[in-house]
DNA sequence: TTAAATAAGATAATTATTCTCATAATATTA
DNA sequence: TAATATTATGAGAATAATTATCTTATTTAA
């Protein structure tokens, strides 16, 4: 069983504060506010042992750095891509996809993924305003 | 316009003749079989200007490389979590999917990309084998 | 209450990718 | 067509993200 140390419970906590799906390297900004002295590995570490203990989600979207999600049922993700944000969207999840895809493939379908590209309001706001300084 | 150098036109053809979806690194593999001395940046680079062209498809899925697909024609994409190949996968696009999620999300929604994941035939092979000796 | 196991922090190493820059190939112009 | 400007290449350095190593500290179990 996976100890609860206190890094690791910061960083639960951390992430659970946030609803976008911070990189490593924020979490342990994050996390370094209240643990001054938690180092980058222990963070990566403790992001990956969770993940494999099922207790957060590692995603694998677009850009260079693998995020976190603290919930762990199955959602899709909207990708920002000025600023690469990464935040849930409300879209049902299409259960029979798997099947769908289970029929054509020769692979042994385990699951999947959807992500959704955009720009987010923050974004929207500061392209309109470079915009209209023509 | 792009020129067509000599070393564009070879990893446009080394990467039309797979199926798979190849790395930068493994394309430079591929490419230096036909042109020995060409440097690894080179393929990097011009799969990126390919890319921002049109020409080919960087898909960034899951697994830490980014790969390159010579359709550039909306599609969806199955990775085996065992070997981490990844190949087309023929499940129609859902059209509606981004006007479904424009009318729930803040975002200006520009598309969407299914990641499937699965075992891929070769590996399942390998998996029965290793588990028949026990 | 000491031995064994697990985790942390510091730092080195690795991997994937991008950048720089001198040279080479190609295109444009006088 | 020679001279010049433009663009691309190859080699290697630099960077970014992540993982591995290793010593010390903390926790668990005998």
């Amino acid at each position: 069983m996976l100890r609860l140390t206190t890094q690791r419970q910061v960083i639960l906590e951390e992430l659970n504060k946030v609803k976008t799906h911070p990189t490593a390297n924020e979490l342990y900004d994050m996390v370094r506010k209240r643990l001054p002295r938690i180092g980058l590995g222990t963070v990566y570490r403790n992001l990956e042992l969770m993940a494999e203990n099922g207790m957060i989600l590692k995603i694998e979207v677009g850009g260079s750095q693998k995020r976190f999600d603290a919930t762990t049922d199955s959602h899709y993700h909207i990708r920002c891509s000025q600023c690469g944000k990464v935040e849930d969207i409300d879209v049902p999840v299409i259960t029979d996809l798997v099947k769908e895809a289970s029929a054509t493939s020769s692979y042994q379908i385990i699951g999947h993924h959807i992500e959704f590209t955009g720009i987010c309001s923050e974004c929207q706001k500061l392209l309109a305003e470079s915009a209209s300084h023509h």
